[in-house]
DNA sequence: CGCGCGATTGAGTAATTTCAAATCTAGTGG
DNA sequence: CCACTAGATTTGAAATTACTCAATCGCGCG
């Protein structure tokens, strides 16, 4: 477990054996079980995950109720509601077990005294925000640019493995589509 | 100009004056006109932007040699290419002005020697950063669960100046959807 | 005045939604 | 092994929404 989160982060940024050590002593290690809740709409964000197994999704509940999914976290992601954890504010969104999940966490006060004690993290947390930042202007251009069709084709060329581990209907509901449309396109 | 660059840092990270002109060193001062473009598609991302004043787009042509918005940046706006520039690639999309434009430049290099050398401004990218995906997320959002009547309106309530400074084509190319549909829409 | 550009309107077509019904699938108990 | 059920998926049909292509309108500017 600890391994993976070090060569997940060695990607980026490498890190020594003590270095490491003081990172992970910022984290909980957490087990949660299928259809539990990290993160529940309404309530407090404490921390921020990084998941090591297991499948999450970042829901976005409106009005009428119905759900949307704002993400889903795999392996190797790093997930929260952000604005909310980062502000300390309430949860526009809840993060909710797709899987069982097992993931380290970590609270804001940690983050940024991890950040401070430790620049290569702080360079490692940058980057990973880019990359996040990126990755959702690449989904605002799929919205503009595609049709649901196209969109749910880009969906499973990306990840192939989604298709096993989700409801259509999730994916409909990540692709912003109604099941049955999902459920009449082509391939 | 320096001075709103100042503040405009000093608002999550505040600086000494020497601070300040160490960074300041870092970046270039450039003006542009109206229609200039700062970033074109398929060239290279040497620099990211600060929007001093003017307005920027930030475009994604498609196939068919369709415009889509990806984002405009107003004053106070950090833009460029992200993922070109951080990854030294070609780009993907063309960053390119709406009114006469002044900005404070930066180089990938510079950028990351500033970060390096002053860690508040590491810190104060990151935040950008943070602040940056959850603005993305936020539209993803608004794409998943608004019309586009509502995504509309939420645009004119967030951004009611955007009405006077851009076409209506621009707006729906923005919203994803074709300008007549646009021009139908109540309010 | 007349040109050009952006915005609007009209009409037909295509895509998507909604609601309802039918089908499929996996797990359970007889 | 079969019947039964709950949940997910698919299908059908009508209504809505958005798109495209074309024509018209409105206005600023040379």
């Amino acid at each position: 477990m600890k391994e993976k989160l070090k060569e997940h982060i060695d990607k980026l940024i490498p890190l020594t054996d003590d270095e490491f050590a003081f990172v992970l002593s910022h984290f909980k290690f957490e087990k949660y079980h299928k259809n539990d809740f990290l993160i529940q709409q309404g309530e407090d964000v404490d921390d921020c995950y990084y998941v090591v197994t297991g499948l999450l999704k970042l829901i976005y509940m409106d009005q009428g109720g119905k759900q949307h999914i704002v993400s889903f976290a795999m392996e190797d992601w790093w997930e929260s509601d952000f604005s909310a954890y980062f502000t300390q504010s309430k949860a526009k969104m809840s993060l909710q077990c797709i899987e069982n999940t097992v993931v380290f966490s970590i609270g804001l006060s940690d983050y940024q005294k991890l950040s401070t004690e430790l620049p290569k993290m702080e360079r490692f947390f940058l980057q990973k925000s880019n990359l996040g930042h990126i990755a959702s202007q690449n989904r605002i251009i799929s919205f503009l640019t595609s049709s649901a069709n196209e969109r749910y084709e880009q969906l499973l060329k990306q990840y192939p493995t989604l298709f096993q581990r989700v409801s259509k209907t999730l994916l409909a509901s990540y692709l912003g589509v109604s099941r049955e449309t999902l459920s009449r396109l082509s391939s």
